[in-house]
RNA sequence: GUGGCCGUAGCUCAGUUGGUUAGAGCGCCAGGUUGUGGCCCUGGAGGUCGGGGGUUCAAGUCCCCUCGGUCACCCCA
């Protein structure tokens, strides 16, 4: 046990799990600068009443998650819990031209009991599309969310949709709602017996049997849309059948958030055991940028879990291929020269090249490319030093053991040779 | 915030009703092979037994507290 460790609730991500850590935020990457969006970054703490304005007072998240702190300034801060309500503050503080597309990797914090795929710390990337109401935009983003997880390996989730309404037809079904509840106070569990009238909606998304009871009766939310945001919804859904995307419409999807009018969404890895199954989630919502003193502006994003994602990988058994090994391992037995520059000359054509320290025996350095997982070893011996030539011995694979002397100046073709027949192209995998 | 289980080497773990210098496997280092990895053999390094307090002639072992891990509730990514 070191004196030091890492904070309750946060981990280091080392080799060989942030090989696959990277390569999850490339991908992400790729489909986003495919799809328009640009990358944004934005400050990892916050005016904490950027994110009480807009999360909600009530949410579980700003009550009790958040880590709040003053500064030596005497500002009161907090650390992004989430992601969009800094991008939606950078939004109304540069007013971009609209549609402004974006997309982010960051952190977020939640002081919350750690488990399985669960942490203090953990790792979103998301994406905020801000200045159309088109339902096509829902559309995009959650088919964005799809296939990045596709890209992934990861096939086996499920899609739920649901709409809030808007500010036109949701305020009347809350009405409803708390009509319906105040009639059956008495049935619900204990804490929302307590709690039910200062966020009603939330009993919706009870798992408590007695909760359930109630919300089996209870006025549904998708009855309750206007006409706008029945449109709207609709379109999404057919939007969603275009795209082949498979959807679950689920009345009870309220997620934690206030700030979300009509589309939310959730997609839920069917691979996981653990009770943390949510891979990724958000919606619309189209009174943000308002709330935090900006024009009226309509906006759609979702934030996705990486740590999530890789849990959802590794039970699926995706990205097992991303190790983070070299190509070729560089063995030097003429005091260091060889090393110094055919590492270079191996990297410089874009072949990933490790070597060994220390001037170490013949033995330790292969046993060192060996563990490396290198497919070739590059050896440079006191003859190869005087001939001006290598001895390349592959590794790995059928050809393990064979070798051959080369001249020095056809190492990197020959070398890239050797690592197609392994199927493995030089510079490994992203 | 609530509850269950668990903390012994880098990792996975054993350690008897409390009893001498705390062990194994894997990993690591070196040698067996003065230029050849993986397999094998030999040797070596590596431990405040999570931390503190208590009981006892004696604590890895029993008691209390604390810290940490893990799983679940809650909530979410």
């Amino acid at each position: 046990m070191s004196t030091f460790q890492a904070p309750t609730g946060t981990r280091d991500v080392v080799a060989p799990e942030s090989a696959r850590f990277a390569a999850v935020v490339g991908r992400f990457a790729e489909r986003a600068r495919l799809a328009g969006f640009g990358l944004v970054v934005s400050p990892m703490f916050e005016d904490v009443a950027v994110f009480r304005r807009t999360a909600g007072e009530e949410s579980d998240v700003v009550k009790d998650e958040m880590y709040e702190f003053d500064d030596k300034g005497g500002r009161r801060l907090a650390l992004r819990p989430e992601g969009t309500a800094s991008v939606v503050r950078a939004f109304v503080q540069h007013r971009p031209p609209v549609p402004w597309k974006a997309w982010y990797v960051t952190p977020a914090f939640r002081y919350e009991r750690p488990q399985a795929g669960r942490y203090r710390q953990h790792h979103q990337v998301g994406v905020e599309l801000l200045g159309t109401p088109d339902p096509a935009a829902d559309v995009e983003c959650i088919g964005l969310l799809a296939g990045f997880l596709h890209a992934c390996g990861i096939h086996r989730f499920e899609l739920k949709v649901n709409s809030m309404g808007d500010a036109n037809c949701m305020p009347g079904y809350k009405a409803t709602l708390v009509d319906y509840l105040s009639a059956h106070e008495g049935e619900l569990c204990e804490e929302h017996r307590a709690r039910w009238r200062r966020n009603p909606l939330r009993v919706l998304d009870c798992k408590k049997p007695a909760c359930a009871t109630v919300r089996e009766r209870a006025p549904r939310l998708s009855g309750a849309l206007c006409d706008p945001c029945r449109h709207h919804f609709d379109a999404v859904l057919s939007g969603l059948d275009a795209l082949g995307l498979a959807w679950r419409q689920d009345d009870t999807l309220v997620r934690g958030f206030d700030y979300y009018t009509r589309t939310t969404f959730e997609l839920g890895s069917l691979a996981l055991d653990a009770a943390q199954n949510a891979l990724g989630g958000g919606g619309r919502y189209d009174g943000l940028a308002e709330q935090l003193g900006g024009p009226a502006t309509p906006g759609v994003g979702f934030g996705c879990g990486i740590e999530r994602v890789l849990l959802a990988a590794a039970a699926e058994g995706a990205l097992s291929e991303v190790t983070g090994r070299v190509d070729a391992f560089v063995i030097d037995l003429s005091g260091g020269a060889g090393a110094l520059e055919l590492t270079s000359r191996l990297r410089a054509a874009g072949i990933s090249a490790d070597r060994a320290f220390d001037g170490r025996s013949l033995k330790a350095q292969l046993k060192a490319a060996d563990r490396s997982g290198a497919r070739l070893a590059c050896i440079v011996g006191p003859d190869e030093l005087a001939a001006g030539t290598v001895t390349v011995r592959v590794l790995t694979g059928q050809q393990a053991g064979q070798q051959e002397t080369i001249d020095r100046e056809a190492l990197v073709g020959r070398g890239k040779e050797l690592l197609a027949v392994a199927g493995r192209p030089a510079g490994g995998t992203p």
